[in-house]
DNA sequence: GTCATTTCAGAACATTCGTTCTGTAACTTG
DNA sequence: CAAGTTACAGAACGAATGTTCTGAAATGAC
């Protein structure tokens, strides 16, 4: 953990919280809205720095997206799991999501990825390719721990594409939230995703199999 | 239907067909990565026209949803029926999202609504509330959808819920679209919606009621 | 034809955009 | 100390932004 010094000026701003600020930034502006005077202002990192570092704004917006997934999705995935039953790493996985999606609500409400990510992927292939990835990720991770439930081949629904779904409303309930929808307003939605998702499980393994 | 002439210079453009134009341009850059330009340019509308007829921008971005509304997102709301059982107007449904997010693939995938208009949401509270409203609508339309297929009380899940879980699938889809899913990979994901939707309508009518 | 009205073409507006450049300051190395 | 390296502050860049203005063109009303 050793603080290895390196050679010149060292800076004057914390790499970490200046990448916090233009998660902030951009989630509330999105990509086109936020402007590289205020990232410099509210990052409060030089505009010369911000070019040496990051390369300009589009790697730095890939940074940002890099630091969002590290430090706020990374927990939602973990609530996956396994660390109970099925039905409780589910409620917990929606209960991070819609946490995620409601932080910061009075100033902007949703999420990174979801909102700003999918709307730059429009114009920027190189956006649309994160997009991508960081959806591929998210459904592997949901297989994998559908697979540890025992959700193989003999259920109607194939574990990849029941993963699909529960990442599919994930990403429909972050929208929701993004048009002003509360925890309260979000919960029983979720709660019933939860019972779909099972029922599909019973569905395949319990009946006509 | 008579065109009733007005007086004054009679206009060298169709508007229904320049919020078509408008429409693909904000659906693929963005509100902020359209500049008012390019839009004028491929609306073949002037400037001055623009200013007169919508008032500017964000006029004419409000004018650009309504109209995406009336032609894009009303066929898809059109599907849900009732035209059949449950189960085949939902699939109708989902197909014509599907259908919807990924027309103009090439050159931008997905929708206005959950992907222009949400990003936009984040800073242009105007629009957040327009947001809000378009999601509103979708989800009683399938409210009633639902409570025509006797989903009402009885069920564990209300039919509220279950719209609002329909509906969060129905964006979760278009952004996997936005991302560069195409059909094949949506369909499955689609048919396993159905299937869930139509087990949670199950669990609550013949199992414990 | 004359007037009122609406649209059109394009210049012009002040801002703001993303990016680059010019020095100067602060640190490690030798 | 001097040399080398990195980060700082801020001016400067041309290009593009959303909006407004000016005057000419094309129509219905009278």
């Amino acid at each position: 953990m050793g603080e290895a010094r390196v050679r010149g000026r060292p800076r004057g701003f914390d790499e970490g919280r200046a990448l916090d600020a233009a998660v902030r930034l951009f989630r509330a502006e999105g990509y086109d809205g936020a402007s590289v005077d205020r990232l410099c202002r509210e990052m409060r990192v030089p505009r010369a720095t911000l070019y040496d570092r990051f390369g300009g704004k589009e790697g730095l917006f890939l940074a940002a997206v890099a630091r969002y997934a590290d430090t706020r999705i990374a927990p939602v995935l973990a609530a996956l799991g396994p660390a109970g039953a099925l039905r409780e790493d589910l409620t917990a996985f929606y209960e991070a999501v819609i946490a995620l999606a409601t932080a910061d609500r009075e100033e902007a409400p949703g999420c990174l990825v979801s909102c700003a990510l999918a709307d730059a992927a429009g114009a920027h292939p190189r956006f649309r390719g994160e997009l991508a990835a960081r959806y591929d990720a998210m459904e592997e991770r949901i297989t994998a721990r559908l697979k540890a439930a025992e959700w193989d081949g003999r259920a109607t629904t194939s574990p990849e594409s029941a993963a699909a779904l529960a990442a599919s409303i994930a990403r429909g309930l972050i929208l929701a939230a993004r048009s002003g929808a509360g925890t309260a307003e979000l919960r029983p939605t979720a709660e019933a995703a939860v019972r779909a998702l099972l029922t599909l499980h019973h569905e395949g393994t319990l009946g006509h199999g």
